[in-house]
DNA sequence: GATGAATGAGCCTTCATTCAT
DNA sequence: GATGAATGAAGGCTCATTCAT
């Protein structure tokens, strides 16, 4: 995030620049709330009534409701991505640090209300959001994938895609459903790897 | 079911309700048609419209969706429901007929555009619905769950309810992606169970 | 009653008339009911489930609410209007004829909910009730007035018509409110009409 | 009220609201017409039509139909409310100050087509404009009452609501029936009241 | 004649999205 | 840039009324 934009403007520009990013954060903190809340399907005005701002700003800065559901997750995708090498370097064998991974990505689903729905979808619209996701997390979830192959411990055959996918599933409406427990279930899944 | 077609029923006398029948068929075809087209949460308006009749006659057959919903697939849960015991009793070994089972169950569910999201969400409105399905289904799963724990097949600890909700999610927007095998996916998670 | 219709037709066609009078019979009881519990604007299927019968047959008989309505209260109506002379001639002063008459039109209205409010209305189709109603009650009302005129006992210039009007008014939405007493504040209004 | 129009709010800082302002007196003069033409209970779209804005605002404006109502109302509540006390203070005797303010009621009520009617209704929905009518017209006239039975000229036992709604009754549909004129009637009901 | 199924207009309400200020 | 007012499509639901059986 350090050198995110901002090629090198001119001090106004700069503190221009500063001032918006400072609204989009707040744009960013409020959707997170409402959509924890609501889920990510909230109506936009209730989003633009937390952040305490016009509808127009949040339609200013993301055009689409994909692009802020983005927008919002990012950090926490990014953070995901980056979790898997250094699981893999860490962990005794490629299957624990799958799993482990596997862990954190349901922990991220878990909590956001709906995403979990809206990511398998075929809503029109929500491509970008879909392909954001894929592009940034199943290539570190196939280098986990293919690690636990390569180590003789799960199956091949199971694209990482096909995986996510499963995992994601599993994960839809499981907040307020005390009966269910994505967790274990994904943990099922996981196991079903296993040679 | 006994007399539940009229064949042979006196001829005038019936011949309003063989109406009324036959266009609950239309309506039933139809429903159908757009629940697959468009998933189980289509307008009631398109279902008209599919059926050729006015929005009126569907109230007045269902007067609510779930209602609706519950009789389009009602032939289907039941033939579930039914195969249970039969396969437990025709397979090699109750985990055999656990699997062929939730194998039926995929594939009703993977035809059904959006019932599977429908079944796990909490969308007030449902209650019946979801009270049908969990009436009818969990007490088969659980016969079949227990036998093959009783054999020793599959670990103990997992409730039908739990298992179902999770074969569920995995068939949500199954339909329609290439790259999703929803069934292989519940395959992992079945496969997950053995000891 | 007694020759209500009917000119001396053969003994089959009497017989049919007279199945015709039983099944409007039956009509007529079943809206009075559904008047009284659900107001003189329900829902014609309510009618007709109320007296059993489909709701062409409500149509058959009375091709307008307004003449269902008619029908329904004809006997009261005409109960009222040959009150008017006996009143007059049992009643020591024709003033307190005048307040027995209005009691009982008070009486009338008061249990009909709703009536009271259509009656007033200005909605079209209602028009052959209005008549109805006007036609028959006025010249009783404008005999009563004008007696009472003539001895002296109320002031001149109110037309049967407005104060007929009033009291009906007067009872509109007088049933279940406990705050409200139609037949006191009717009362006032006669009162205010004494010299 | 004292500052209830902007005339001399900050320039820009205001100018929003006295967009919405203005265009919310629009709203409430397009409401009051379609009232006046097609009773209190017109469909929104047609307040919206004759306003020439989307229905949309109107619901933005004034959640429920009460709201609207209300609104529209409200000057003529309050100035009615005020002239309570001051008819009391310049009138010669309270029951004069009585019948002045009766016949402000009736001219209130008698132009506001449909008005009176819902106000008697029991309606769901029109409790909170009920309650304000109430809330706000009871104790005026009780007060008036209390006088004029203090001042021994008219009979005690009639509350301020019973003669309230008796006067709003008298009004209904007064307007566009020549033969009937709700003010004389009135005039009857308060004379009712005279000792 | 009776039936009640079907029709469909009509109303309400919610929101995504645009755009004047 | 920000604001939030306005728009209007969309969808749900309820009967009055017609008409095939």
């Amino acid at each position: 995030m350090v050198n995110d934009s901002d090629e090198g403007a001119g001090p106004a520009a700069r503190s221009k620049r500063a001032d918006a990013r400072r609204n989009e954060k707040t744009l960013l903190d409020a959707a997170a709330a409402v959509f924890v809340a609501s889920g990510v399907e909230a109506p936009v005005r209730d989003i633009a009534a937390e952040a305490g701002v016009g509808m127009g700003t949040i339609y200013r800065h993301f055009p689409t409701r994909a692009d802020l559901i983005i927008a919002v997750y990012r950090h926490q995708v990014e953070a995901l991505a980056e979790a898997g090498p250094t699981l893999l370097d860490t962990s005794e064998t490629p299957y624990a640090a799958l799993g482990k991974w596997v862990d954190l990505f349901v922990g991220f689903l878990v909590t956001k209300h709906g995403l979990a729905a809206v990511l398998q979808t075929d809503n029109a619209g929500f491509d970008t959001l879909h392909a954001y996701f894929l592009d940034r997390l199943v290539p570190v979830c196939t280098h986990l994938l293919d690690a636990a192959v390569a180590s003789g411990e799960i199956r091949s055959g199971f694209a990482a895609y096909e995986v996510m996918r499963g995992v994601g599933n599993l994960c839809i409406g499981a907040e307020g459903d005390s009966r269910y427990d994505a967790r274990r279930l994904v943990g099922l899944l996981i196991a079903g790897l296993r040679r």
